[in-house]
RNA sequence: GGGCGCGUAGCUCAGCGGAAGAGCACUCGGUUUACACCCGAGCGGUCGCAGGUUCGAAUCCUGCCGCGCCCACCA
C-alpha cells in the first residue's frame, strides 16, 4: 500500500485557452460529422426548434446572439439527452426593411428604384440578400449554433413561396382573405400601406387650430391638427344630444376656402366634452371620419396623393402636406376664420416603424385577412394549454391582443416580396391562382402588390418542414417544441404563426412552448442603438473574449421576459470564468485526474470527496430544473458558483492535500477530480460548447461532448455528516484567515499552530487541510502559545493556538472582537425578542421556533467565547 | 385614456411571508508550484414613501411619488 503518488502527468492542454485558434475548427468538425443533422426517420423522441429567421437587411446584433445562445443551449441539452433534435435555420426576406436598405444603397448612387425598374431592382435585392444572408449564416457558425445546415430555408425560396401561395388560396376560398377599400396607414416615403402594428406612435408637437365653418348664427367651430385635410371635408359632425348644435343638424355649413357646403350630421362618435363638440369630417383621410362617412353616406374626397402632396385644385395644389398645413391656416386667418390656436400642442402622431416618416391615413384598396376566426383559435390554443407562454405575465398581453384584433392589411405596394397571387381580367374578373393552377391567359394581369413580410414568416414553423406536402419532417417535428424570441415581436410574429399554424395544420399548434426573452440594453438600461452609439457588436465580444464567454454573458443575464443591461465588463467576467475552468482542468489533468477508473466506493472516500460529489449531484438536479423553466440566468449562476466557489476554491485546495498523501488516497482523488470535471463539463456544454469540448475530449478521450450523454442525478442520499464537516472546515479556515489578516500577517508567512477541540474529533481529521489552507506549520519544541482563537462551529468549539512570537496586534484583535460581539448581541436580542413573544410561540410553526432557539444558543455561546477571549487578552500591545 | 411591469449595496439585477444576496466596482494584503483573466480578507443596504394585514413583511393589501413598456380612432 505504499505506492508512490502517481507521477504528475504532463497536461496536454496549452497553458492558456485561446478561443480564436480552436473555435472554427471545432465547429467545422461538428458539422462534418453530421451531429446537427436531424433524422426524421429516427425512433428517438423529437425536439425541434425553428430559428426565428434573421432579416437579410443587416447583420446579427446582440439580441440575436442572445436568442441563438438560448436555442443552442436548449437543443444541445436535448441532443445529449437522446432526443432527435432539429434546429432549423434560415433567413427572412424582410420585405420593407430590405427594400428600404437597398433603396438607401441605390440612393448612394443617386438613383431611385424607379430609375432601375422593378425587374432590375428585384435582381439587385437578390444580390444583396446573397451577400447579407451569407454573412448572417457565417455569424451563426461563429457563435457555435448547432443548426441543421442541410435544411437552411429562406422565406422566398421555392418551397416557401409555394406554401405562401397555397395558404393564400385556401384562405381566399374560405373567405378569410378579401379585398376592400378602407382607410389604411400609408407611409409617404415607403409609398406603401402598413398594418397597424407597423405604426409607432409618439407624442409630437403640433398645433391645434379652431376654425369657424359657415357664418352668423349658423356657424360652427371645429378644431383640427391637420388643417390641410379640410380641403377634403364633406361634413361636420356633432353629438346627437348636444343642445348647442341640435338646431343645426340637417342643415349645411360652408367649408371655408372651398366654397363647398356640407351637411351637419349627428354621430355618437363625437365627444361633446372635447373641444367645441363639433368635428370636421374628412372621410378620405381619417379613419374615424371614414366610419362617420360610411354611417351617413358621405362622399370621400381625396385631396392628397401617395407622396403626401395636395391634389385638390386651388392655391394649395402641388404643395407638400407640411407646407400646405401652415398655408391653409394662413389663408384661413386672413379670412378671419381662425378662432383659436394652441401651440405647441402635444398629441399622438403615427410614424412608419421602418423609416419614421409621419403616417398619412389614406383611403385605399387593399387585401385583408379576416382575423377573427383565426385569432379565436390562437387564443384557445393558449387558454387550453396546447401552447404555454413563458413567462406567464406575457400571456396576458397575448390574450389582450388576440381577443381584440382588427383585420390585417396584408398588401404592400413594394417590389420585394411575395407577389399577391391574384389576377385581374376583363369585365372586372378576379382570379386567385393557387400553386397548381395555370395562370390565366391573354388580357389578365397579376396584382402588382406584394404580401406583408410577416405573412410568409407566419408560416415558418410548417412551411420550412415542407408543408403543404405531408413530409416526414412535418410528421416528425411538428408541432415544434419551443419557440424562443424577444417579446417585442410577440404580436408581429408569434401571433401570426399561431393563427396560421392552427389553420393550416388542422388545429395543431405550431409550438408547445413559447419562450419570450427580454431586450438587450446598455449598462444604464438604455436601449442599444446605432444613433446613440451605445451598441455592442457580438463579433467584437467574440473577438475579444471568445464565443463561449459571449454566450455565457448573455445567458447569465437572461431572466425570462425582462430586459438586461450589458457592458464589456460583463463579458470580461465571463471570459475570466472560462479561464478559471481551463486552469482548473489543466491542474487536475496535471495531477492525474482521470475518468478511466471508476469512482471508489463511498466508504473509501474522504469527507471532502463525498461533499463535492453530493454538491455535484444537487447541481445536476438544479440545472435540469432551471432548463425546464427557461431560467437561464439561474442555471448559469448555479454552474458558475459550483465551479468557482465550491470546486475551485475549496475542493481543489483540499484535493492538493489528498494528492500529496499519495497511494490509494491520491488515486481516489484523481478519480473524483476526473468525475466532477466530466460532469461539470457536460452540464456546461450547452452554454459554452467550445471550451468544454476541448477540455472534455482531452480529459476523457471521448469523441465529442455534442453527442455525449447528459448527466443524471445519482439518486443517492446526501452525506450530511460530510457536508457539516466541510462547512465547518470552511468556517474554521475562514476564521483563521480573518484573524491572520487582522493581525497583518502576510499571506506567505507561516505560523506554527495547534488545532484542538474535544467537541468533534471527526473534524480534526481535516487538520492537515486546515494547516495547508491557513499556512500553519506543525509546532516545534519551542512552540509558545501567544494567541488562542476559538471558533464556534455547529458541532462545538474548536480551539486554535497560534505562535505569533509575541507579536499579537492586540488592538486589532480587540477591535475585531468588539465587532463580533456587537453582531452576536444583536442576534441575541433579536432571538430573545421573538422567544419572549407569546403570540409568536403560539402561532409560529415549531421548526421556526426551534430554529430561533438554536440561533439564540449559538449567539450566547459566541458571546461567552468573546468575553473569555477579551479577558485573557492584554489591554494593549505593551 | 386603458393595461402591464419596475423602484433592494456605487452600477446591473436575483430574492417575493420566517436570520438582507450575486456579478461588477471599491478598500487592504499578496512571487501561496492551476489560474494576477488570480488568491485571501474586508467595506457597503431604515429593500422608493406612508398606512394596513400578520406572532412576524423586502416579500401580501391600499394609497401616494418616480420610472419603463404595451395597447387605444379623441378631432
Amino acid at each position: 500500500m505504499t505506492e508512490t503518488p502517481a507521477a504528475p502527468q504532463r497536461s496536454e492542454l496549452p497553458p492558456a485557452w485561446n478561443p480564436a485558434e480552436v473555435e472554427a475548427g471545432l465547429y467545422e468538425r461538428w458539422v462534418e460529422r453530421g451531429y446537427f443533422t436531424a433524422d426524421a426517420t429516427s425512433d428517438k423522441p423529437p425536439f425541434s426548434i425553428v430559428l426565428p429567421p434573421p432579416n437579410v437587411n443587416g447583420s446579427l446584433h446582440m439580441g440575436h446572439a442572445l436568442n441563438h445562445s438560448i436555442m443552442d443551449a436548449l437543443t444541445r441539452r436535448r441532443r445529449m439527452q437522446g432526443y432527435e433534435v432539429l434546429w432549423l435555420p434560415g433567413t427572412d426576406h424582410a420585405g420593407i426593411a430590405t427594400q428600404t436598405a437597398v433603396e438607401r444603397d441605390l440612393a448612394g448612387e443617386g438613383k431611385s428604384r424607379h430609375d432601375v425598374g422593378r425587374e432590375k431592382f428585384v435582381e439587385r435585392v437578390w444580390e444583396w440578400r446573397e451577400e447579407v444572408g451569407g454573412r448572417i449564416l457565417g455569424q451563426m457558425r461563429r457563435l457555435g449554433d448547432g443548426v441543421d445546415w442541410t435544411r437552411v430555408r429562406f422565406t422566398m425560396d421555392e418551397g416557401l413561396s409555394h406554401a405562401v401561395q397555397t395558404i393564400f388560396k385556401r384562405l381566399y376560398d374560405d373567405g378569410l382573405i378579401y379585398r376592400a377599400e378602407r382607410i389604411i396607414n400609408w407611409c409617404p416615403r415607403c409609398q406603401t400601406a402598413l398594418s397597424d402594428i407597423e405604426v409607432d406612435h409618439s407624442e409630437d408637437d403640433g398645433e391645434l387650430v379652431s376654425i369657424r365653418y359657415g357664418s352668423g348664427d349658423d356657424s360652427i367651430v371645429v378644431a383640427t391638427t391637420r388643417a390641410e385635410t379640410m380641403l377634403g371635408d364633406t361634413a361636420v359632425a356633432v353629438h346627437p344630444e348636444d343642445e348647442r348644435y341640435k338646431h343645426l343638424i340637417g342643415t349645411e355649413v360652408e367649408v371655408p376656402l372651398t366654397g363647398r357646403y356640407v351637411p351637419v350630421v349627428a354621430d355618437e362618435h363625437v365627444d361633446p366634452e372635447f373641444g367645441t363638440g363639433a368635428v370636421k369630417v374628412t372621410p378620405a383621410h381619417d379613419p374615424n371620419d371614414f366610419e362617420i362617412g360610411r354611417r351617413h353616406d358621405l362622399p370621400a374626397l381625396t385631396v392628397m396623393d401617395g407622396r403626401g402632396v395636395i391634389t385638390a385644385h386651388g392655391p394649395f395644389q402641388d404643395m407638400d402636406r407640411f407646407e400646405a398645413r401652415p398655408a391653409v391656416v394662413a389663408a384661413l386667418r386672413e379670412q378671419g376664420r381662425i378662432v383659436a390656436e394652441k401651440r405647441p400642442y402635444k398629441h399622438s402622431v403615427g410614424h412608419c416603424s421602418r423609416c419614421d416618416t409621419v403616417i398619412e391615413p389614406r383611403l385605399s384598396m387593399q387585401w385583408w385577412v379576416k382575423v377573427a376566426p383565426l385569432a379565436e383559435a390562437a387564443s384557445a390554443a393558449v387558454r387550453d394549454g396546447r401552447t404555454t407562454i413563458h413567462p406567464p405575465e406575457l400571456a396576458k398581453r397575448y390574450f389582450d391582443w388576440v381577443d381584440n384584433l382588427n383585420d390585417w392589411c396584408i398588401s404592400r405596394q413594394l417590389w420585394w416580396g411575395h407577389r399577391i397571387p391574384v389576377w385581374y381580367g376583363p369585365n372586372d374578373k378576379v382570379m386567385c391562382v393557387g400553386p397548381d393552377d395555370e395562370p390565366p391567359g391573354e388580357g389578365w394581369v397579376q396584382d402588382e402588390d406584394v404580401l406583408d413580410t410577416w405573412f410568409s414568416s407566419g408560416l415558418w414553423p410548417f412551411s420550412t418542414l415542407g408543408w403543404p406536402t405531408q413530409t416526414a419532417d412535418l410528421a416528425k417535428f411538428y408541432p415544434t417544441s419551443v419557440l424562443s424570441t424577444g417579446y417585442d415581436i410577440l404580436f408581429f410574429w408569434v401571433v401570426r404563426m399561431m393563427m396560421f399554424g392552427l389553420y393550416a395544420m388542422d388545429g395543431k399548434q405550431p409550438f408547445d412552448h413559447v419562450f419570450l426573452h427580454g431586450l438587450i440594453r446598455d449598462q444604464h438600461g438604455k436601449k442599444m442603438s446605432k444613433s446613440r452609439g451605445n451598441g455592442i457588436d457580438p463579433i467584437d465580444w467574440m473577438d475579444a473574449y471568445g464565443a463561449d464567454a459571449t454566450r455565457f454573458t448573455l445567458l447569465r443575464s437572461a431572466n425570462p421576459g425582462s430586459d438586461m443591461a450589458l457592458a464589456d465588463e460583463w463579458a470580461a467576467g465571463s471570459r475570466n470564468f472560462t479561464t478559471k475552468l481551463w486552469n482548473a482542468t489543466r491542474f487536475a489533468l496535471g495531477n492525474g485526474a482521470t475518468v478511466e477508473r471508476p469512482l471508489p466506493p463511498r466508504e473509501e472516500l474522504t469527507d471532502a470527496d463525498r461533499w463535492i460529489l453530493d454538491l455535484l449531484d444537487g447541481l445536476v438536479t438544479e440545472v435540469d430544473g432551471h432548463f425546464e423553466a427557461f431560467q437561464f440566468a439561474k442555471l448559469s449562476e448555479a454552474l458558475y458558483h459550483f465551479t468557482w466557489d465550491e470546486f475551485c476554491d475549496w475542493y481543489l485546495e483540499l484535493a492538493k492535500v489528498q494528492l500529496a498523501e499519495g497511494g490509494t488516497r491520491a488515486k481516489a482523488t484523481q478519480s473524483v477530480l476526473g468525475h466532477v470535471l466530466d460532469v461539470v463539463l457536460r452540464l456546461l456544454h450547452p452554454l459554452t460548447p467550445f471550451i468544454t469540448e476541448t477540455l472534455w475530449t482531452t480529459l476523457t478521450g471521448g469523441e465529442s461532448l455534442v453527442v455525449a450523454d447528459w448527466p443524471k442525478p445519482t439518486g443517492g442520499a446526501r452525506d450530511e455528516v460530510a457536508a457539516t464537516r466541510i462547512e465547518g472546515l470552511k468556517k474554521l479556515v475562514t476564521e483563521i484567515r480573518r484573524f491572520r489578516s487582522d493581525q497583518g500577517l502576510k499571506p506567505a508567512q507561516k505560523v506554527a499552530g495547534k488545532v484542538r477541540g474535544a467537541c468533534c474529533v471527526d473534524l480534526l481529521d481535516q487538520v492537515p487541510a486546515v494547516r495547508s489552507l491557513t499556512r500553519m506549520t506543525e509546532p516545534g519544541d519551542d512552540f509558545s502559545v501567544s494567541v488562542s482563537l476559538d471558533v464556534g462551529l455547529p458541532a462545538g468549539t474548536v480551539k486554535v493556538e497560534l505562535d505569533l512570537s509575541g507579536a499579537v496586534d492586540v488592538v486589532a484583535e480587540r477591535k475585531r472582537l468588539a465587532k463580533d460581539l456587537a453582531v452576536a448581541e444583536k442576534e441575541r436580542a433579536q432571538c430573545e425578542g421573538k422567544l419572549g413573544n407569546a403570540a409568536f410561540l403560539d402561532k409560529a410553526p415549531a421548526e421556526v421556533v426551534a430554529k430561533i432557539q438554536s440561533r439564540l444558543t449559538a449567539a450566547n455561546a459566541e458571546i461567552d467565547r468573546i468575553h473569555a477571549r477579551l479577558e485573557t487578552l492584554p489591554q494593549d500591545n505593551s
